[in-house]
DNA sequence: TCAATGTTTCACGAGTAGTTGAACCATGGA
DNA sequence: TCCATGGTTCAACTACTCGTGAAACATTGA
């Protein structure tokens, strides 16, 4: 993924509505939810829902389909993980200090593969800062 | 990790300048830079250079100590590790697609406990974007 | 104490992002 | 064709961020 995508999207997400639209569109999967309903979840007024979901849609976060008269959001799951690799690989350097604080993610990621080792999410606060 | 932590991160953390910062203290461990060498090594006048850096000391993404006349700024490890954290367990909830383009820095965070099938890091560019 | 070096702070101007409300466009049903 | 509904775009304003250069501060050595 190319650096200025990289940039649009960290700055797509560094705002508080977008972070919460995100993040609800990562809940709903591949169906996603029409633009009404998110603004009424979220309680945002139309103009400024449609204003930030353009910038996600822009910075490849998310995507959009009409269906009738209504037009659905999904996330990028692509998108989204194309940032977080560029910025655990390409700019972390995959150090593993970093890597550690996302062990129970990376757990995940690995479907699973080791059973014990509990090292808990919350780990990160617990590291020595020398 | 608090959200509004993160979000500050994020901010921080959109912006090319800040990005090379945040890439070239990592590489430099434990030992950091002093804020002249960064400067000279990022091509960045010193206010400038002192603005970014202290926004992303404020983001806590960074640390600072006095040696002398010099000032050494290192990568603040777990405050990096803290809001990758949060973007992929809280905000992605550990999406099993977002997670798969980590991939190969999910292999280091489990310490390397796989060695077969490379799963390239490109690999969320050929994902099934349904 | 003074000068040199390293770094931060300040004031300013330019550019960009965010919010609001109104107007506009697209679609589907009567 | 007309109206209602769902979304988007626009204009205007505010607020913030960025970059520049000059001034200020901190530390060290002479």
């Amino acid at each position: 993924m190319e650096r200025s995508k990289v940039l649009s999207a960290l700055s797509a997400l560094a705002h508080e509505a977008r972070l919460d639209l995100v993040r609800l569109l990562i809940t709903q999967g591949n169906e996603g939810l029409a633009a009404g309903d998110i603004g009424r979840r979220l309680g945002l007024p139309a103009s400024r829902l449609s204003f930030h979901l353009s910038a996600l849609e822009q910075a490849g976060l998310i995507r959009s389909r009409r269906v009738s008269r209504n037009v659905i959001y999904t996330a990028d799951l692509a998108g989204i993980g194309g940032v977080m690799s560029y910025m655990l690989a390409d700019c972390c350097m995959d150090h593993p200090e970093v890597l550690a604080c996302c062990g129970a993610s990376a757990r995940h990621a690995l479907h699973r593969v080791t059973e014990g080792d509990p090292a808990p999410r919350d780990h990160c606060s617990g590291i020595t800062k020398t």
